[in-house]
RNA sequence: GCGGGAGUGGCGAAAUUGGCAGACGCACCAGACUUAGGAUCUGGCGCCGUAAGGCUUGGGGGUUCGAGUCCCCCCUCUCGCACCA
């Protein structure tokens, strides 16, 4: 083959111009609308969400493109399928992140939010994404934050929202009450300060309630495998029971000879239980002492006048110390009370103490110790000298039980021992058994409990929607009539958060000062703002009824596209905005205003790129601006570029020399299209075409993206290397196939092969699947399972013609000695003689 | 500690689920294009070896005609959660 015949006759016969042709095309979908999606009547409607971003002031961050695109091109295929595709984008630009940086450069975050979201839109929309940018959103809209102060406002309603003091986490750096979720590792996750515990009173959602429905619903939805092991780990379902210990003669022990009960302010003598959770009932013969949390309510009661000073410095300390100490420094500490209680098993008296290893948060907020089977009770008796005690052992070990170097925790294969009837009974069975038991003398009962906690929704700061609540002297807490919503967030030139425990808004008389709206009384507003994650947790709902200003969401609008289709998100967000979504979802379903409960039927969690193998960040100074990107290489370029360094849902490591290879492949598609000509087609061309629309048609379903760039990349090679210029049929396909990766290119290519309509208004090409199958197959021959060359039979034969091909070949037949013992065929593949 | 994911050429990665390991791309090497080239085109490219051949998917065992893939033990990295009873 000559060069001449290879090289296309245009003046410029590779490369394309991506500015030029990237302009036209989205000034043209936006005269003709082309990405606006018939919300009323389009017909099979397909809801393609991808999480928002928050508009930071440094603009559009590169893995903001790479989840965008990921989505854009699942989208788009979606699409050339047939479906009417609706794929909307909005601003979550409240918080803290965004009010910090508004202090930081001395600006409102009122002003500086817009400039942001300006600068994100002019990025997107170059970035050629399907947006329907009429339904643009933003959390920080009050026609937006009205609809979320009424979602509290139904919650209220529902006694899913209450307030309570309670210890919080306070980050002394930014001056907040954070949520469970946002302290790592006991430190801020924005400023990684040490979070101290501060008694604020706060509003909480109930999601707690929610904990079963919202674990046992995970099995019916097709989430990423890893996102919904996430949600499982933080609902932290533990199956146990509940277990009482009577306090023993507590008042001769109290110095009182009395004890307050049901805060009554009466004294009585009754009994006092403490009750404990476990997982462990069956251990019960072996719960030496008893703990509970310092801040346990029932200290108190049974401290003796003895431990009185000791138990109450402990306490103190206890409250003083941060979480961090709490968390990092597990050296068990601990004061006896001074009373003992029954166990209700062996009747023996076992002492109580508390230690700040027991969580008031968890379960009853006390447990029974057995330090034989739980390694932190063992520390604990290790530490303060208490009994230890073995009831568990290994099933084939019969005789003595030597004393223990550790907690033995093996539940497997293990029996019980000196549990009076229950020894030599398995642990399930000891379990269920003892419950029994227990609970028929009125000391037990099965319980679930979980480790997820409510939901702290308020804020002390200003960036936010204000809590539409007001205090009435009179009335006490009365939520905000709907009418009066929104509670718009006044503009406060000092917005600045302090040491006061309260928002910035309550320096603003003149907002809170409010009248009652029951009594018309003097009133006070709620001054705290709610969390962001509530803004997050229902726009999917508003996009499809953007326009409507007297409904969260339009019935019918909400019908026909809810819950979303696909929703395809950053794994960071695995625990806190999806479960939020979800638990919101299913209230508003109890409350009869949604027919679904599960808001995302399909959820994928994609990669993080990464840049020199670290993650991107302005202090390492390798943070990828995709301005320049997409202004040197073109947007087509570079969503394609992202696409194909790596696996979509794991991410990649991001380098600037490898975009050359994917603009290459562009150009070269550029260039097969221009000078394609009306020959004959070539079957092998032919059979490749059809190979790779099924590939490509399997792989971006399945969000194989650069699986699939790889095979278009292959298909541009054959035509290329074969003789002769490609036919018209050869090409057009390739087109559409490239359609969703480089749309712009496809448009200017397709308008190029005479079509009037977007390439998006096409259908997606068939295959034939007769002209996939392969004439001839080409047979791998193993001696003995090694691999000693390759063997070209016609497809349909069989294993005797394959084998005379393989001794045929001397290669191959020189390592075959005598006749071979077994032959294995495989039809299509290989051929092993065992010789 | 518990739970998830992952270890494959110089690099990013593929591998129809047990059947030719390294597709595709980057980098690199050689050549072509009447000057140049961070352009384009052609060819080469896992490692050792002139070759025949041998070796090779974190390490070690096993199952199998055949293992990157399945089983057992170990190592490393990574992401969640973490005194949750």
């Amino acid at each position: 083959m000559t060069e001449s015949t290879r090289r296309t006759p245009t003046e410029d016969p590779v490369g394309y111009d991506p500015a030029g042709i990237e302009r036209k095309w989205q000034e043209r979908w936006e005269k003709r609308g082309t990405n606006h999606a018939d919300l009323d009547a389009g017909n099979r409607p397909f809801y393609a969400l991808m999480m928002f971003p928050y508009p930071s002031a440094e603009g559009l961050h590169v893995g903001n493109l790479f989840a965008f695109t990921g989505n854009d091109i699942y989208a788009r295929f979606q699409r050339l399928q047939g479906h009417t595709v609706f794929e909307p984008l909005g601003y979550d630009a409240f918080g803290i992140h965004s009010e910090n940086f508004a202090l930081k450069v001395g600006l409102h975050p009122a002003d500086l939010i817009p400039q942001n979201i300006g600068n994100f839109r002019r990025q997107l929309k170059r970035s050629g994404l399907m947006v329907d940018w009429r339904h643009e959103l933003s959390t920080t809209d009050p026609s937006y934050y009205k609809w979320t102060q009424w979602l509290f406002l139904q919650l209220y309603k529902r006694g899913l929202a209450y307030k309570k003091r309670a210890a919080v986490n306070w980050c002394p750096n930014d001056k907040t009450v954070l949520a469970n979720e946002q302290v790592i590792a006991g430190e801020c996750e924005r400023c990684r300060a040490k979070v101290e515990q501060r008694l604020l009173e706060q509003w909480f959602f109930r999601i707690s309630d929610y904990a079963g429905r919202l674990l046992s619903n995970l099995d019916t939805i097709d989430w990423s495998e890893t996102t919904k092991q996430a949600q499982r780990n933080w609902i932290g379902r533990s199956d146990g029971a509940e277990i009482s210990f009577r306090v023993q003669d507590l008042q001769e022990l109290t110095g009182t000879a009395t004890i307050a009960s049901g805060g009554s302010g009466e004294f009585t003598s009754e009994p006092v239980d403490v009750r404990v959770f476990t997982t462990r009932p069956d251990t019960i013969f072996g719960a030496t002492y008893l703990v509970l949390a310092p801040e346990h309510p029932l200290v108190d009661m049974v401290k003796t006048d003895e431990q009185r000073d000791e138990i109450d410095a402990y306490k103190a300390r206890a409250s003083k110390q941060d979480l961090v100490s709490r968390k990092v420094n597990r050296d068990k500490t601990g004061v006896f009370t001074g009373s003992f209680a029954i166990n209700p098993a062996t009747q023996q008296p076992i002492p109580i103490w508390i230690a700040d290893y027991v969580l008031m948060e968890y379960g009853t907020g006390a447990i029974m110790a057995v330090p034989a089977h739980d390694e932190r009770d063992f520390e604990f008796a290790k530490v303060f000298d208490l009994p230890i005690t073995r009831v568990i052992a290994p099933a084939t070990l019969p005789g003595s039980l030597a004393p223990l170097e550790e907690a033995y925790t093996e539940t497997e294969n293990v029996r019980l021992v000196r549990s009076g009837d229950f020894s030599n009974l398995s642990v399930a069975e000891g379990k269920l058994r003892i419950v029994e038991w227990l609970a028929a003398h009125g000391h037990a009962r099965a319980i679930v409990n979980y480790r997820l906690h409510d939901w702290c929704i308020s804020r002390q700061r200003y960036w936010g929607p204000p809590i539409p609540i007001i205090y009435c002297d009179k009335c006490g807490t009365v939520p905000v009539p709907e009418s009066d919503l929104p509670v718009e967030l006044p503009y406060v030139e000092d917005f600045k958060p302090d040491d006061s425990g309260v928002s910035p808004l309550a320096r603003v008389e003149s907002w809170y000062k409010v009248k009652c709206p029951t009594c018309g009384g003097h009133a006070r507003r709620e001054t705290d703002v709610s969390d962001t994650f509530l803004d997050s947790a229902w726009y999917f709902l508003r996009y499809p009824s953007s326009e409507f200003n007297d409904v969260p969401f339009d019935e019918k609008r909400t019908e026909r596209w809810l819950p979303v289709t696909s929703y395809i998100g950053g794994n960071e967000h695995a625990v806190l905005h999806l479960l939020y979504s979800r638990f919101i979802t299913m209230v508003l379903k109890d409350a009869g205003i949604l027919n679904f409960e599960e808001p995302f039927t399909k959820f994928r969690a994609h990669g993080m790129i990464i840049r020199d193998g670290a993650k991107m960040s302005k202090s390492r100074g390798n943070v990828v601006n995709p301005d320049e990107y997409i202004e040197r290489w073109g947007a087509d370029t570079f969503r394609t570029y992202l696409m194909f360094l790596g696996p979509y849902e794991e991410g990649g490591d991001f380098r600037d020399q490898s975009i050359l290879g994917v603009r290459r492949f562009l150009d070269r598609v550029w260039a097969s299209v221009l000078g394609a000509t009306a020959d004959d087609s070539s079957a092998d061309v032919t059979r490749k075409l059809h190979q790779t629309i099924k590939k490509v048609g399997e792989d971006i379903p399945a969000l194989s993206y650069n699986t699939a760039i790889a095979a278009m990349m292959e298909y541009v090679n054959v035509l290329r290397r074969n003789e002769r210029t490609p036919h018209r049929s050869e090409v057009e396909p390739l087109v559409q196939l490239i359609a969703p990766f480089a749309p712009h290119v496809a448009e200017e290519l397709w308008e190029h092969l005479g079509h009037k309509e977007s390439v998006f208004d096409a259908r997606w090409p068939l295959f034939d699947p007769g002209l996939i199958v392969e004439e001839r197959s080409t047979i791998a021959v193993q001696v003995n399972g090694k691999t000693r060359g390759t063997i070209q039979i016609n497809a349909g034969e069989g294993q005797e013609t394959a084998v005379a091909a393989a001794m045929g070949d001397p290669a191959i037949a020189k390592f075959v000695t005598g006749t071979p013992k077994k032959i294995i065929f495989v039809q299509g593949r290989l051929l092993n003689l065992v010789v």
